[in-house]
DNA sequence: CCCACAAATGCGAATAGTTCTGATTTGCTT
DNA sequence: AAGCAAATCAGAACTATTCGCATTTGTGGG
């Protein structure tokens, strides 16, 4: 019984090969940052036999579980990173597609107040900061 | 020459029937936030013989030409709207759909600070703030 | 005012990303 | 080890968007 095995009981999954899999991938690979294609190739480069399909439902279903976040970044692919707990909003570099993580209290309670000053709640927030490094 | 026309030429568009009647759509549009498929529909019901690669095609133009501009709420089709050159972000109401314009300049200004803090220039940038009603 | 020619359009096919379907396999319970 | 629900696989389907190419449409020059 591994860590990942549970991890995977606590969300309350059936532990089988390719979750076990697809969440040590995600926990292992360097930039955290990873689009369902990646982690399929990852599989594949590997050993794997999981379909894209099953990488799919996987991540879809470890996000219900708060086992991992989805974004979406502009168009392009969803990515995917583990969710450590620890909230935090990306910042894009449009020339190397590097993504940098950052966490602002004060941004995140003036979303708040924004909200409640128009008679809602916060329920979630998107924010992403396209940059280009500052000597070009 | 109407002011279509006239708005279409100073941004060095060919004037052409799609592009007025999209761009008037957009003008009198109640919500200002539409679909691709909404202008579509609307073309369509109309009078039009407009295919959906041509409102594509024309959105894509309107946005390179600051006419309009686009945005990518979550997941599902992106939405235009006229651009008045008022910069603003989104509230999304996960319950009614219905989507509310805000502006504030402290978080615009805390975002230019978090880009410059890791090296970068602030070149644009995306949130959404997904809301539901306070008393639900 | 008309003509030529580039630019724009329509249609259908293609693409990218993601989800669904239905038959087969896998892993938990005993 | 057997049974059964849950999970997986492969491929089809779907949604949003773009492309290719034959045809049409504006526009500036005569």
């Amino acid at each position: 019984m591994t860590l990942e095995d549970q991890e995977l009981k606590k969300a309350g999954l059936k532990v089988t090969l390719p979750r076990v899999k697809i969440l040590q991938i995600l926990e292992n690979c360097s930039d955290r940052h990873m689009t369902a294609e990646d982690i399929y190739q990852a599989l594949r480069d590997s050993d794997g036999d999981v379909g894209i399909a099953t990488v799919y439902r996987v991540l879809t279903q470890f996000e219900a579980a708060g086992l991992v976040e989805r974004h979406n970044f502009d168009n392009g692919p969803a990515i995917y990173e583990i969710d450590r707990g620890e909230h935090h909003d990306h910042m894009v570099c449009t020339e190397t597609g590097k993504v940098i993580e950052f966490h602002d209290a004060e941004i995140e309670a003036l979303q708040e107040r924004i909200a409640a000053a128009q008679g809602y709640q916060l329920v979630g927030h998107s924010l992403v900061l396209y940059v280009k490094p500052k000597t070009s």
